[in-house]
Order: C-alpha cells, then structure tokens, then sequence
DNA sequence: TATGAATGAGTGTTCATTCAT
DNA sequence: GATGAATGAACACTCATTCAT
C-alpha cells in the first residue's frame, strides 16, 4: 500500500477512451515521424496530448506497446489500400511496376514508421508472434508472388533467388528515402519505380523472351 | 590505532598520448561491434581500456565523438584496403563485380559499425560537413565511377541513372546485412554477388553489346 | 455522416448499497487470500465486482479502510467459530489444545489475512483504537483465559508468564505458517497441535500433579 | 546514445569508495530499523548521505541488493559476536539458555533486519543461493543441534521434532519483539530467556530424568 | 595530468484518489 | 448516486559529463 498524500489539482479535458486513444496514437505518429523512433518519449507524447504520463500508461501498458499499436494501424491503413489496387490480370511487368510505385510512396510518406518496423520490430525475438509480422508478410508476400509467378512461368531466369531480389528492390527504396529523408536530394517516385523495374526486369527476363 | 592510508599499488601501464588514443579508439570499436553503439557506454569503454572515465573525456569532447572517430579510422582502413585491389585493367563486369564482393564483404565484417554509420551518423544534421561523409563519397564513388564509365562507355544503356543503380546495389547488401544481423538467416557473399552484379548487368547492357 | 453516440447497452446489476458493500468485501477478501495484501490494487477490485474505481470510493474512504473492513469481518466470522466450539467443562489439556488446534487451522486456511493484520494493521499507531485490536484481543483472551485458569487452579506452575506461553503458542504457529507460504514445505495441524501442546503442558503442569 | 544536456553543478564532499560505501550502509541500517524494509527508498536513502541518488546506483545495483549488503554485514558482525561466547562442555540446559538469551538480544536490537531476512529474503526464489542462506543455516544450525544432541543423548524426548521446537522458540522470540515494537510493552530478556528454556526443557525432558 | 567520486536531468512506470459528467 | 477519465506524486534506475584532488 504506498503511501499517496496529495489528490490531483488539475481537471483535464474529458475524452472517450475511442478519442483520446486516437488522439494518443496520432500524436505518436506525428513524433515518431519527426523524431524516430528512438525519440518517442512518454514525457512528450503526454504534453503534446496535453495530459499527464499517467494517462498514456491508462491506455497502453508501455511505450513500446503503443508504439507496436501506431504502427499495426498504419501498416492496416496502407494494406487497404494496397489490396484495393492491384490487378491480377496484368501483366507481369505491370504488376511488378505497380508494387514498386506503391512501396516507394508508401515507405516515402512515412519512412520512420518503415524504419521502426523494419529495425526495431523485426529484431524482437517474439517478432513472428506479432500481428505486425503477419502484415508484412501479406505485404512483402505480394512482390515474392509476382515473383516467384514469373520464374514459374518461365518469364524469368531462375538463377537468381526470389529473397534476393526482394532485397534489391526495398533495399533500393529504403536507400531512396534515407538519402531524401537527410535532404541530400529528392527522388521522383516515378522515375526511380521505371529504374528498378526496368533493371530487374531485363536482368531477370530469359534472353530468348524477345520481346525489344 | 590510527588510520593511514595506504599508497595506491596499482601502476598504471603508463601509455604516451598516441598510444592511449589508440587504445580507447580500439577498444570502442570491438565494443561497438560487439553491442551496437546504442550499448557503448563510457564506464565500460574506460573499464577495458583500464582507465578512469575522466580520461576518456580528456582524450575525446563526448562518447559520440569518440564513436565518430572510430568510424572514421576504420573507414579509413578499408579504404585503403579497397583501393589497393581495384585493377582498373579489368573489364567492367569484373570490375563491378569486385566492388560489389568488397562491400558485402566489408558490411558483413563489422556491421555494427556500418550500422552505426548508415543510421547515426548519416541523419545528423551536420552529416555533409563531418570527414565521415568525405571518407563515404570516396567510397562510393568508385562504384559510381564504374557505373558512369560503363554509360559513357556505352556498355551500359542510359535510362537508368547512377545514382538509382548504386541504391539497388548498397540498398541490397544492407537489406541482407540486417536479415542477417537479426538472425534470420545468413547469406553467402559470392551468391550475392553474383546475384546482385548479374541482375544489374544484364539489366543494364545494350542490347547489341552481345557477349553472353 | 455525422458520428452518433450509442446508449450504453451494458445494464450494470443494481445492487442495494449493503449487498454492493458485501460485493466488494468478499471480493477483496478474494484477492487478498491469492496475493497478499500489498498486491491489492483498487482497479482489480472494481474490475472482479463490475464497478467502477470511484464506486470503491463511495463506500470506501480508501484502500486501506477497505482492506480493515475485510480484516474485521473475517475475524468477527473466525470468533463466532470459535467461540461456539469450545466446552468449558473440557479438562484444561484439551481446551488448550483444541485452542491451538483452532488457530493453526484458522492460519493455514487464510496466511495472507493473518498476515496482513500481523504485519500491516499491528504495526499501525493507532492499533489500539482500532476495533480488529478488540477483536483479536477477544480471541486471544480465550487462550490466556484458559492458561491463567490453570495456573489459578494450581494445575501450571505459576513461574512463567501467562503472556509468554501464549507468545510461545502464537509465534510458533506463525513461524509455522511462514515456512509454509514460503513452499518450504508443509506442515500437518495435528502433529504441531500435540507438539505444542504436549511441550507447554508437560513444561508447565505441577510436578505433584500426576495424571498422565 | 542518450541526449544529455546539462552539467553537474553542485560538488559534494568527496569520500573514499570504502568510506562512502560504509556510510550508505551505515544510513541504510538506521533506516532499515527506524521505518521497516518496505520503506526504505532511494532518495531518502540518498538524502540522509548528503549525496545525490546517482550515487547509490554506482555502489550497489539496486536497492534491493543493498539492503542485502546490509542484512549480511549485519549478521557476520552477530554471527562473531556469538560464536565466540558457547562452550561446548556446558551443560545442554546452559547452552540452550545461552542461545536463546542471545536470539532474544539480537531480534530486539535489531528487528527491522531481522524481519527484513526473515520475511523478504526467505521468500526469494534463489534464497538458497544467497550468502545470507549459510549465514542464517550457521546460526539457526546452533539451536538446531543442541536440540537434537539432547535428543540423541536421551535428555530430551523424540516425540516433538526439532524443527517444531525452533518454531516455537523464535516464534517466541519474534511474538516478544514485536509486541515491544508496538510499544504495547516491555519485556525483559532475562525474564523471557527463563521462560523459554522452562517450558522447553521441562517440556521435553525425560520423566525419568528425575532432578527436580 | 589523470583520476574517479559525484552529479542530476531524464525515463518508464505505478496506482490511490478525485471530480466533472 | 455512480462513473471512469484523468491526475500527479512517487519510485527505481541510467549514464554522459564534470571538477576537486
């Protein structure tokens, strides 16, 4: 039983629990987006909130935990509208080119958020129990399928393996970002999807698929 | 009965500026390849080198300093490393393809360091001022030289620029780096490659430049 | 479309306010006995009774008003036991042990009450004035009670303090229980009764008097 | 690497690790008795040395840890000061006598520690491995044995076990000291020592022991 | 000069208690 | 009356940095 003396002075705007979660979780993405994840610190997220550190710890046991939720909510935002876009029936150049475009927007409008995940989460040793993994996996699954489709299909050689390729093309987009997120340059997501899907998918296709 | 004291025992190993220097700055750099230098810590750094934390404050303004100074004498290292074993004689291919296995290699011999550098180091604000990023241009010139000359040379097409190469190329080793690091699996420096130099060559050779 | 608020749907069960306060109590008491009395925590109590914190309030004045009233209720319940089981015409042997008998099995069954009044309301400056000091002076009587009246009638000798038998009885079965809720093992309530019992009785009968 | 802004600015006395260690502990002891384990907290702790809470964290890992420091320093300075003072040729009622004459002595000087060891220590998972366990085994081992050699040599019964005995003897004990820790009355330690031997030898001894 | 004892702001977290609704 | 969102003092613990000796 420890000993608390003094009651609370101060009366705070009243939220709902749904709002003032919400307002939690915004206003940690807006700082995990400006500052890193390495910088979120209860102290700021509660005065940003404009309510005490207790607060945070009312809805979310942890810093980390509510930092886990903001990005399983992003990662769920992103997903929709991924899904929502990608036509099966396209060719397979197209698919890839669509995928492409859609990582480097995505991973351009919210690089911290793709950094935590990416350094931070994946790194947990419970990281395959986490909803998150499951996330990812549909999103990273939809490039190894067009993928892996096209070496089935004979559109692409065999002699370089899926997983690498994958890595060329996040790799790609996540050096894009750092170096435009340090304002040492911008990129044109256009113009940098054409590159990495041209690259791959001439060095990829089989030399008697012609078709130039 | 009175209590004196009794002089100090221990004789320090008695180190001549240069030689403390290197010590501290070789002691640090195992200890960021060992933990990350989110987990360098002052206390330690001094307990290894056998001196005093006050020293290592004599010797180095702050921690980061210190780790900056690491950085930069391994950078350093390398590069003189790499220099020495570049034949500019070779064809383009091989040339490539040897740049390629020098950073696999590199990044995957003390990532830590790489780490540090990428994520810390490269998102200061004062980053393009600092020697690191003059030690890193350096560096990755030489990729970006062999990649303009194949352009030029005509080996290479040109809808594709160098800049985008070179983060496919670093965006990959990277990518597969921290698969590693976390465990997820290893990967083998000369399938890599391979891998990685095949996809960019053939990806980006003239279509008449028939030599395969 | 504009976000309208839906009624709570959730009917709480409209409780008079005794059965509310019997709710709480037995409820604490619950908690109590599985975690000890420094583990009981004002939100897990709303939670199991349905309530809100601030209702524990309403009744309450605090937690540790709360947890005295469960201490008081257990041991009016205890004394009503007690009290009704022991025959007055019983030869003093065996009141003292049924005594004994008693509080062993009332300690064992709950460690943690008897705990908490032990170590936690004991201690309190304001004990005396308390009404669990009543009542476990009540309780504590019958054993003086019965030892005083075996030293009046001449059946104990007189060279020992009534105050320290009982000490003697009451400390061993606590440092009894100890052991046990530290899991260093077990204790049978029958064998240490007729320890205890037999060492006090045959340490303190009057050597004339021979009816054993 | 954390962002630490502002400088020290306050120096303090400066002492010898040996010194200041001592003093802590020294401080810890007179909190650890004046207000019981529960509240011994870091800033008090820090306060009554005149240094800042820092400081504690760089002699001991936890608090936790010291006030581990303290109860075993605590207990070799009792564990010297008994075991020099039995003799072994003494007769077993003086020897039992002699030990419980000291438990008492101790336990009312210091009870705070005891029930620090007793109750917080014990419970510890890894007591058994604590320095503190073959501190408490070499002291509690001395009852233990004079009771049982009495029981081998036939002075004593063997209907009751010695580990019952123990109990009721530091059940005793403690009963007494907390009582006086109330205030709720003095006891004098020879008066209690006579009793105790009392009852127990009488208690236990064999009727055909016949010396009264 | 080198030392190392000391600093102190900062960080996550807990939980009894309050009071506007 | 009852609710429950919000409070805020408390606490253990960290670690880069300083400065008297």
């Amino acid at each position: 039983m420890p000993n608390h003396k003094l009651p609370p002075t101060k009366t705070r705007l009243r939220l709902s629990p749904e709002q003032r979660m919400a307002e939690i979780i915004s206003v940690t993405r807006s700082l995990l987006a400006e500052k890193g994840y390495q910088s979120v610190i209860t102290s700021e997220v509660a005065d940003r909130c404009g309510v005490s550190e207790g607060t945070i710890f009312k809805y979310f046991g942890s810093i980390r935990e509510l930092l886990i939720r903001v990005a399983e909510e992003w990662f769920e935002e992103i997903l929709g509208m991924v899904s929502s876009s990608i036509d099966s029936d396209d060719h397979i150049y197209d698919r890839l080119r669509q995928l492409i475009w859609q990582s480097l927007s995505i991973v351009r409008k919210e690089p911290s958020l793709t950094r935590f995940i990416l350094m931070e989460l994946r790194a947990a040793p419970n990281y395959r129990e986490m909803k998150i993994y499951k996330l990812n996996q549909r999103f990273t699954s939809k490039i190894n399928d067009v993928l892996q489709e096209a070496i089935d299909k004979g559109v692409f050689r065999d002699d370089v393996s899926v997983s690498l390729l994958r890595d060329m093309i996040f790799g790609c987009i996540e050096h894009q970002t750092w170096i435009y997120l340090r304002n040492e340059g911008d990129f044109s997501v256009d113009e940098t999807t054409d590159g990495i899907t041209n690259v791959i998918f001439r060095g990829m296709k089989m030399p008697e698929t012609v078709d130039y």
